[in-house]
DNA sequence: ACTTTCAGTTCGTTC
DNA sequence: GAACGAAGTGAAAGT
């Protein structure tokens, strides 16, 4: 820890800001203080005791004793200023595009830390929809059994197919991959279908392929004649690690800890 | 503050957290940690300097030096458990519906802080797509002039219809007030005006309402025989202002700070 | 408790 | 740099 400062009065920590609140350091501050942000929209919170975190690439968050969620934050910030006077110390960070400011004013602040984190490694993450993809492409059977993949990322007027390929009986087969599926996404995959019948005629189907469904958007699906796949996502994620680690030096995936 | 702990020991840290983690407390510990995710997802998080935050709510963060998301999170835990050794102390918060828990092994802690934040204020937010459907409420003109409401909110078996008005010529009007437009907001609107037509019949106009728009949406709108009104988000907030000026006692959007 | 929808969404990728 | 779509989306409001 580069610095740590209980019950600074307000010169001390403008001080501390002043020096690094533009460099490559990681500031935390636990302090009664107001917030006000302008910009897309505009939002005031008034005295509560919060804690901000100035990050290493001048990102700041506040954040109040609740929430995954900061209660206002900037994610990039162009430039800094402190001020200071016996009442109070303001923050203020600014960035353009879009134009926006927050504004921190402390009356009180309990304690401020300055230290500077080194972290290198990257976050390794499976079970994005896109690894469904990749797991279909892998093993069509996971769909549908003698299904054949013709094209990944098929591109029409109406967009991007994710999956596009036909089944045992050469019908053409639009998969529409969703990890969380709503209405918007029947509705997307209808248009796929509609614009592959006109593309290639005959009888097109559409599946929904998805580690879970609603009862209202089954309904939905099926009234237009879309059918509806589902799948684990966690045989999704055995099968990614699989492939990693059938391939040397990529056992990033190690042991699972289970949620019991 | 209720502790600040500069490199404790494990087993120091061990008691604090155990004493303090189920309870309503802010804590902070800053540490190189390792950190494992399992649930909707899997991640893995190698060793790094990071900070973590047990909220008030039993909420927890592990933010990275940059950027304004944390690598890995728990949004509400259902239960913790701390365990140490020589080597590391394990912090495991684990949560259901869905199941998933976060593991976070502590390789050395440079501070742990433990902190009860107080903070009862409200963030009182303007500029939400809701205060645009209020905003053309009070004054239909911003929208087309001659503009009457009918009703607000209307619902149909497609879901609910923004604002539903009447033209100059008595044409019914389907609104569609959205902040940030794209593709599903056309089908959206389309998908009730198509319900309004069973309804009522004849001719009905649907508008998208929208601080702004791209070229292909916008096609993609006119197309279907849909129009676009464009409003401007700053005077939305205004005209919000002048509402809440006008209440005595409700002026929490005090001055301005401008971006300069 | 579950569903639906919005978000100052943010973030990444692609054109 | 704009635009398009996913997110371990989260959070709030309604049912």
């Amino acid at each position: 820890m580069k610095k740590i400062l209980e019950n600074p009065d307000f010169d001390e920590a403008e001080e501390v800001l002043h020096e690094y609140l533009k460099r490559e350091f990681t500031i935390q501050v636990n302090g009664l203080c107001m917030v006000n942000y302008q910009g897309r929209a505009k939002s005031k919170l008034d005295k509560g005791e919060r804690l901000v975190i100035k990050k290493q690439d001048s990102a700041i968050l506040v954040h109040g004793p609740d929430n995954y969620q900061p209660k206002n934050w900037q994610p990039e910030v162009d430039s800094y200023t402190v001020k200071s006077d016996e009442e109070e110390l303001v923050l203020k960070a600014k960035r353009t595009n879009p134009d926006e400011v927050v504004e921190i004013r402390f009356k009180e602040i309990d304690l401020l830390t300055v230290d500077q984190l080194v972290d290198k490694s990257d976050l390794k993450i499976r079970g994005h929809e896109v690894d469904i993809h990749e797991s279909i492409e892998e093993d069509p059977d996971i769909v549908e059994e003698c299904l054949k993949v013709v094209e990944r990322e098929k591109e029409t007027p109406a967009g991007f197919i994710d999956v596009f390929a036909r089944d045992e009986n050469e019908n053409y087969v639009v998969i529409e991959v969703k990890r969380n599926p709503d209405y918007n996404t029947v509705l997307q995959l209808q248009r796929y279908v509609d614009e592959i019948e006109e593309e290639f005629s005959g009888n097109i189907r559409g599946i929904l392929v998805a580690p879970k469904m609603t009862d209202k958007v089954l309904n939905y699906l099926e009234e237009r004649g879309l059918e509806f796949v589902e799948v684990d996502m966690e045989d999704v994620i055995a099968s990614y690690e699989a492939i990693d680690n059938s391939q040397k030096g990529l056992q990033d995936f190690g042991p699972d800890y289970s949620t019991d």
